[in-house]
DNA sequence: AAGATTTCTTGACCTAGCTCAAGTTTCTAG
DNA sequence: CTAGAAACTTGAGCTAGGTCAAGAAATCTT
């Protein structure tokens, strides 16, 4: 269960705040001074808890705060009409939940944990108390939401490839988000199912499984249920950009 | 030329300004209150002009401010490694264009005019001068931004359908904005191509060329070039939601 | 207004990846 | 530790929609 890989959270037994936290370079504090983060520290409740499968926030539940994943992975999932699944994406330690109920003050997701989660929690009431005295967190969050477009975009681009294609992007995209988070890039855990990476990907469970193992039998990854390991990062590139080479025009 | 479906922008010959614009309920101003507008219009710059197929701003080119259409449509494009071109989206009059700059403060988006086009732009460093004096820019600009964010979770929705359920969507999609910026939502002209539109919702453009055909056969539309009329809303929007009840589970 | 160019339409064929099915492995709860 | 459930794998067709092609219509240019 205890992961050579994955960095202690805290080290000592000092409580962590935004002040002392490692994912400080992430986390909303990125771009805040640190008076700021001072001021950001009082505002956020910290240390809150949801096991495998729980929902963090319920699509169409009033908006209640940015929810900032400390430690474990979630799904953040949208329905159609029918209530049919879409994953739009997944989370990761550092990254921050929520701009779905920004606009609207209701949520169009539902976000849940992949396994035990930590998380910090900022106030929506808090956070426009905040804003008004320190505009700089909406300026903040503003680029946030902007990155979150740019990924967007990133996926739209995506979803023109082939089915290889997808996978080794989503492979290597993910290797790039745990690297910049002090994870282990070649080796990790990934607790979201087949079927949740292909409903992300938009292919069928099936075809992720027959791609892991083209990619295993290539000598490219070593996949072990959960467990991945990147062989060849730069032919599993090549691979992933390859094919766009050889289209028209 | 002058197209009776259109409102004029202007009836009087007194210059427009955020003040008096009739899109000051779906621009930046909404969510304003009318000192803040009146501090907006002197930043920004109006009645710039761009012809069919010019650039509004290129991608990879630094962040310069916020666009604001007020006549004409244009489209959002970003290209992949072999250049290939990908429609992000369409804009239409009220609508705001530049958030692919701001996290980065360089664009990933190329937006070019699909016709002749009228729009206001807001220059970045006037942005923030504004945003330290007047905290509730940003606020409003995160707000426009998580808009977009909730536009894309429903584009990647519609990924998931067929073909038809796509098509059926973006007309009924264009034809909500239009009747809420004061066009007729039954008559329209859609100024970018066959090619532009499959581009966008991911299919071929000779599978757009066969739904509207197709369409047009049922009664649901009609289609002359460029030139379109919703015959049958109800069966139209019907069309698109019922394939997605047959869904399993 | 004629020619040139681009865009649109329609047909015929083809393939990536979906669906269905059935066996296997991994996880979970007592 | 064991049984049952859930997740994963692998095979075999099948089909939605892509590609290619060629003609028609619209649009642009001079």
């Amino acid at each position: 269960m205890s992961d050579p890989n994955i960095p202690k959270l805290s080290t000592t037994h000092q409580p962590v705040t935004c002040e002392n936290c490692n994912l400080d370079n992430l986390c909303i504090p990125k771009g805040l001074d640190r008076q700021e983060i001072g001021e950001l520290a009082l505002l956020v409740s910290r240390n809150n808890i949801r096991q495998k499968g729980e929902a963090i926030y319920h699509a169409g539940s009033p908006f209640r705060g940015m929810v900032a994943l400390r430690s474990g992975s979630a799904k953040l999932v949208s329905f159609d009409q029918a209530g049919n699944e879409l994953v739009v994406g997944f989370m990761l330690p550092g990254e921050i939940m929520g701009f779905d109920g920004l606009a609207t003050q209701l949520h169009t997701c539902t976000a849940i944990a992949l396994e035990t989660i930590n998380y910090c929690h900022l106030p929506a009431h808090k956070v426009e108390q905040f804003e008004s005295s320190m505009p700089s967190l909406s300026h903040i969050l503003l680029q946030r939401s902007c990155d979150e477009l740019d990924a967007q975009v990133q996926k739209m681009l995506l979803s023109r490839r082939s089915a290889e294609e997808r996978v080794a992007s989503f492979i290597l995209n993910v290797s790039e988000r745990l690297r910049v988070r002090g994870y282990s890039e070649l080796e990790f855990r990934l607790s979201m199912s087949r079927e949740e990476i292909g409903n992300h990907l938009g292919i069928a469970h099936e075809t992720v499984s027959r791609i892991f193992h083209l990619f295993q039998s290539r000598n490219l990854i070593e996949v072990k249920s959960k467990q991945f390991r990147i062989v060849d990062k730069k032919e599993l590139f090549n691979f992933y950009t390859t094919y766009s080479l050889n289209s028209p025009k």
